[in-house]
DNA sequence: TTGATAATGAAAATCGTTTTCAATAAGGAG
DNA sequence: CTCCTTATTGAAAACGATTTTCATTATCAA
């Protein structure tokens, strides 16, 4: 039976032995939680998901290991304002490079990705132009919009 | 002596009877010293500040200052991941629209204001598109850079 | 199978920020 | 100017997300 020896054997796999890490229980059930939805969860949030399934892992190991992801590149770790972090996988087969729009009103945050050949565009330029200004070497940036949603623009005019 | 009736009458007096709000002598500490600096305070660097002059205003008073003048739209506030809020004059005499630099190996900031003609580019089309594509309405953007300034590019290279 | 040690979990600590509540003071009315 | 209403204040306590502590457990290379 070829093909069955790596089931439940994801992509990530890898990344961990690279790094000297282990790849514990909790650490695969909270990639697991992160790369089955698309929502943007607090480390809160994840605890109580993983802890569906694993009731043994405490939220402190969640904060730990999510801190690890971070350092490792794999999540992405936000502050949308509303008092706690924030997270969502930074690649593997579903996710893209895109950015956040917040509305003041709700707290909705939508995922927005459109438009990332002007953004391209602009972030080159400002690339080189800030290298060459301020000595900086740019190696991430942020982008976030701030505004009102359909339904909050709706429900301020009414 | 025409002329010396408006001294120590800055230029906020205004917005405050406006909205109805009470020119105390803590919300003028305060204000004179962001007016002041170009820095990146903190709440605390602020209230200890404001000590030098005023020893009996409390630190409660600061953060309750600081939520108002963000809400009146006079300060921004930014998290620089540092884990504490940072404050900084949205308009006056001195501040002009700009961004910052984040060094991930020393949390140096650095006010970032070129290229505004690129971004305004940038923004101008995404806020359209936006707009059509998510009826979202664009009210503000954040936009941070993350990376390495000279002297920790350096100190990495030896 | 075994040993070194990375990782874990429960509880306590940390720390920036918010809430509580009685006392104070800004500023309009008279 | 004086009085009065009430917005504002300050000290202390509460809050809540995150971090630290430390004894126990589990990973995985040998
Ligand atoms: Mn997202
Ligand atoms: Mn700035
Ligand atoms: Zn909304
Ligand atoms: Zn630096």
């Amino acid at each position: 039976m070829p093909g069955r020896r790596n089931v439940g054997s994801p992509w990530w796999h890898g990344r961990f032995r690279g790094g000297g890490y282990r790849l514990t229980v909790p650490r695969q059930a909270i990639l697991n939680v992160l790369s089955r939805t698309s929502r943007h969860l607090s480390a809160e949030d994840i605890y109580l998901e993983v802890h569906k399934v694993h009731p043994h892992v405490g939220l402190t190991t969640v904060y730990r290991t999510l801190e690890l992801l971070a350092e490792m590149g794999m999540i992405f770790k936000f502050d949308f304002g509303d008092g706690r972090a924030r997270y969502e996988l930074s690649e593997g087969p579903k996710s893209a490079h895109h950015h956040h729009l917040i509305c003041t009103g709700c707290r909705r945050v939508i995922d927005y990705s459109g438009f990332m050949d002007e953004e391209l565009e602009f972030l080159k330029r400002a690339e080189k132009g800030l290298a060459k200004k301020y000595d900086f070497e740019i190696k991430s940036h942020l982008i976030q919009f701030y505004g009102l949603c359909d339904k909050c623009r709706k429900k301020k005019a009414a």
